[in-house]
DNA sequence: ACTATTCATGACCTATCGGTCTTGAATGCC
DNA sequence: GGCATTCAAGACCGATAGGTCATGAATAGT
């Protein structure tokens, strides 16, 4: 009755997984896993916010997606702009494509206040509080090691540590 | 980004047209001519909610709808849920179907008393409020005399008052 | 009875959203 | 170089929302 669209809560969840390159790599197929969202959906969604900047991608075995900033500084308001893009008018309530500060809807004045709440809200949300409902408590970045290769030592550790905790 | 569903936001902006049937009856065209949507479209809304009961219609020459009841007793509340039904589940900010009071995603709790107040909102504000915004200030009422049946004499003063206010 | 008016009903069309599938290109390992 | 892995890109599909159109049934006036 009320919501955002499915895509955009699909990748406000899915970038919910991510965390900075440094910190390594998940892939599409982890993300899928892990959120429910359809993995080649998924893939579209990822690859269309990837021209937001919000998330840098990396191909090839070990490869995947990472943010471009630490989770802690992207909002959700962010992540919906890159996905719907930015609003062109004010909403109005009731949809109407009439209504305006100069010809208000019935709705429009106290909508205006609620919406900046709204919107308050989204700001103060941080993808990092996205985090552990998203993952559901697994770290699902692929380890790297400091010269920025992976290192497949490691990975046997993540592997282990996906088992403990599934 | 966040608003009612066009038809939701037209079945709101008919039915503020509209007034109760001892008053007259308002024709679909009539309707359509002052909030511009499209006629065709209207009729399919307005029968969609006719099964609700908020509205009556009534066939033939000098017919039209009417409100079942005074315009300062039906909320938008009311319209929303004669158009889209009741909502089955509590809805989710982000449309996560797993989200509930149990599992709730991060944003749950500040978007369930942000929900709330839009709701109050929605409850407050009746379809007398948005009369004026719907009808541009002219009386769309088909007049009829006391014993039920259309007077052709007033119907004269009606297209009067109408070409005065236009 | 006949005609004009107006809603009732359902077929139909188009664009968008959510979703799948295939092919190609980059990366890493051997 | 050859192969496996993973994202890139775009064609394609089904369901739904928004919207049009044609036909039928009720009402009122003559």
């Amino acid at each position: 009755m009320l919501s955002l669209s499915q895509t955009t809560g699909y990748a406000i969840l899915a970038l919910g997984c991510l965390q900075e390159s440094k910190c390594g790599w998940v892939k599409s197929a982890e993300i899928a896993r892990y959120t429910g969202i359809p993995v080649a959906y998924l893939s579209k969604i990822l690859h269309q916010i990837g021209h937001s900047g919000l998330i840098t991608t990396r191909r090839g075995t070990y490869g995947g997606f990472a943010l471009s900033r630490p989770a802690s500084r992207i909002s959700l308001y962010d992540v919906i702009v890159a996905v719907e893009g930015p609003q062109e008018r004010p909403s109005c309530l009731l949809g109407l494509s009439e209504c305006s500060d100069e010809n208000p809807c019935p709705a429009h004045t106290l909508w205006k206040t609620e919406r900046g709440r709204i919107e308050q809200l989204w700001q103060n949300t941080k993808l990092s509080d996205v985090a552990e409902f998203a993952r559901g408590g697994v770290c699902l970045t692929e380890a790297r090691c400091a010269c920025g290769r992976s290192m497949r030592s490691r990975i046997g550790v993540h592997r282990q540590h996906e088992k403990e905790t599934a």
